[in-house]
DNA sequence: GCATTATTTTAATCTATATTAGAATTTTTT
DNA sequence: AAAAAATTCTAATATAGATTAAAATAATGC
């Protein structure tokens, strides 16, 4: 508690500038959302970024990881014992998707990987191909255990996935869209895994 | 036939141009795609350009134009008396990414309407959303003929769209892939309509 | 083969924006 | 309240990339 509060101030601030950087990165794009864009988010200057931050592919770079760590705590807190593939499913999509709309902000700009340089690259990559390949795992739980119909797992993940990370493309905020769509996506995308 | 040879050296050109265009802008989005990264995919200089479009917002523009005639030309393809709405659906899930996912190359760029200037921002808006709201309209038709079970029709357009929409981010043009994609997605995304 | 038209290139301009250095201000510590 | 540290700003630089004009090349009709 006492070391946190002293990351708090840079911390919490360096949190916000990536919750507005995500915002800006998925209305108008990573090269379409300029420093300036971003900054007067948060009532700062293109410059004060810095402070936070080695340089603009760098923010990209950060706003992956989030969006990582927000996957990851999603799937963890699905995954519990005694649950069916099923069950973990359709919790995981409806943690991932509350985060995504509520209140902690947009995360997933997964369309701008190209825009990151080799090295980051290549690990956000490997974080996105461990997160699908544990997603698929789960699907294949599920079909093991009878919960879910035989299918291609692989493709079965992509359509998936694609639903949920499109959702971005035309959720803007709305706060009764948002629980419209934490209620229902998940229903929707779990119909067609039915034995 | 006479006429068209006129256009043909012409229109074709552009229409090469069109495809570069989609390909880099689903590639490295709107603004990371330069000019020059886009005329380097057909041999020429980005001037060159200036010789089928005005500026670079009319290319993306026209890429969208294109996208939706694609997509009108999938849906009345699907769409014929004695049909009831699943089928429809099906069939024009299978239409509609065949052409994306075939030789007449990548169309969907939908990611960076934001880029558009207002009055085409409006146009392909409009375009989107009387495409949406079709798609909703078969899906109602099914709910009504039986052949589809009740749903929000909204939801589940939105979260089928986008799992299209999503191909192009991970489709890189391999054959193989591209023929999974094809007979799968349709089943797929059609699985959880079922009454 | 010549004249006209169509297409592409070279070279120059203009603008937006990322980035940096140092000054100014605000916050924290003592 | 003064000193130190943290945070933000101002102002300047540098560069990429869109756009334009005019020249050069290629294609076409006669």
């Amino acid at each position: 508690m006492a070391q946190k509060a002293d990351e708090t101030r840079f911390e919490l601030q360096k949190d916000r500038m990536l919750r507005a950087a995500a915002k800006c990165f998925n209305e108008k794009g990573y090269s379409g959302s300029s420093l300036k864009d971003v900054a007067a988010v948060l009532g700062l200057t293109d410059a004060a970024l810095y402070y936070y931050v080695r340089n603009k592919e760098e923010l990209v770079y950060l706003c992956y990881v989030r969006a990582a760590a927000v996957g990851q705590e999603a799937m963890a807190r699905a995954v519990r014992d005694g649950l069916n593939g099923m069950d973990i499913v359709r919790r995981y999509l409806r943690y991932h998707i509350e985060i995504m709309v509520g209140d902690r902000g947009p995360v997933a700009i997964m369309s701008e990987i190209p825009s990151l340089k080799p090295v980051h690259r290549n690990e956000v990559l490997e974080l996105s191909r461990r997160h699908s390949a544990r997603f698929e795992g789960i699907l294949e739980t599920g079909i093991e255990d009878g919960s879910i119909a035989p299918c291609d797992v692989r493709m079965t993940g992509n359509a998936i996935m694609g639903s949920i990370n499109w959702i971005p493309k035309w959720y803007h905020g709305d706060p009764a869209m948002a629980k419209l769509i934490a209620t229902q996506f998940p229903v929707i995308l779990t119909r067609g895994l039915r034995p």
